[in-house]
DNA sequence: GGATATTAGTTTGATTTGTAACTAACAACA
DNA sequence: TGTTGTTAGTTACAAATCAAACTAATATCC
């Protein structure tokens, strides 16, 4: 192949696409196979294990969900017990998300299995490569 | 944050699945708006295009694409005049599929377009960040 | 106060995907 | 030949996604 041929391995939104799909397969099964989990659940999960309590409408910001995603997966969530609702008293459209006990512990046990899951990852390359494709895949997400 | 902190942003998995949905929306709007098609329909596209005709079985392996997505995806474009089919003699459960004229000038179009798209996401890196890149969603897939 | 516009979140219907069962053709081997 | 197994591709049904319309609450402006 010669160094002008433009091959769909060298297309990056294609080589991230399936480098995204390989990573992302290994660990939903996870949070598939232990809590019945989809990936947007366990997202708006991360988020308020991870940043305590806020609204519907903070999560989309911050996850860059849509709404409508947010709203299936909370409500999934709480039909698990996950999560709970606390409508505010100050605005009655808003409500407070909280993880519930069950919630924190499922989040504590996704968070270490995300962590160790992600080191095994991590250990395929060197420190610096890691920095280079942390800051090559930040920069593309605000580019 | 600390060192020690996990971030989101941190986890592989999601960082690429951030940067893949951030340049594939990009490119999308190419081959959605040009010729409404969707995203395995302009992978089974450029592999034609690209590699010349096959069946669809070497698709599905060569895009690692699932049997059904490549079959819907073949019909689509049958559909829009853009590939057909020829029944194999030898074995008649096998068809060879080939792009039409229109196929390939849609191929033309939608090659040079992902080309200069990419070319454009390329200028925001360095010969050695690209290299890097490259290499690690290279490993990442074949991990 | 009352009309109009925004905002948070939900619901609905159409499109897309995933899974598994199915059909038709071929292969292997008694 | 006939039985059993495999393979290529399709279909059917369930699950998930997306876009747009909708509801209820709040904000704005006269």
């Amino acid at each position: 192949m010669t160094e002008d041929e433009f091959d769909l391995g060298r297309f990056l939104p294609y080589a991230l696409s399936q480098a995204a799909e390989a990573t992302s397969m290994g660990f939903q099964k996870f949070y598939r196979q232990r809590y019945g989990m989809l990936r947007t659940e366990w997202r708006v999960l991360f988020h308020l294990g991870r940043y305590g309590e806020m609204t519907a409408k903070e999560i989309c910001e911050r996850a860059s969900l849509h709404k409508t995603k947010v709203s299936r997966a909370v409500h999934a969530l709480e039909a698990k017990r996950f999560l709970s609702r606390m409508p505010q008293k100050q605005d009655r459209r808003l409500e407070t998300l909280s993880l519930t006990r069950q919630g924190v512990a499922v989040y504590d046990d996704l968070y270490e299995t995300a962590r160790s899951y992600d080191a095994a990852l991590a250990r395929h390359f060197t420190e610096q490569e890691r920095e280079v494709l942390r800051h090559c895949l930040e920069k593309l997400v605000n580019l």
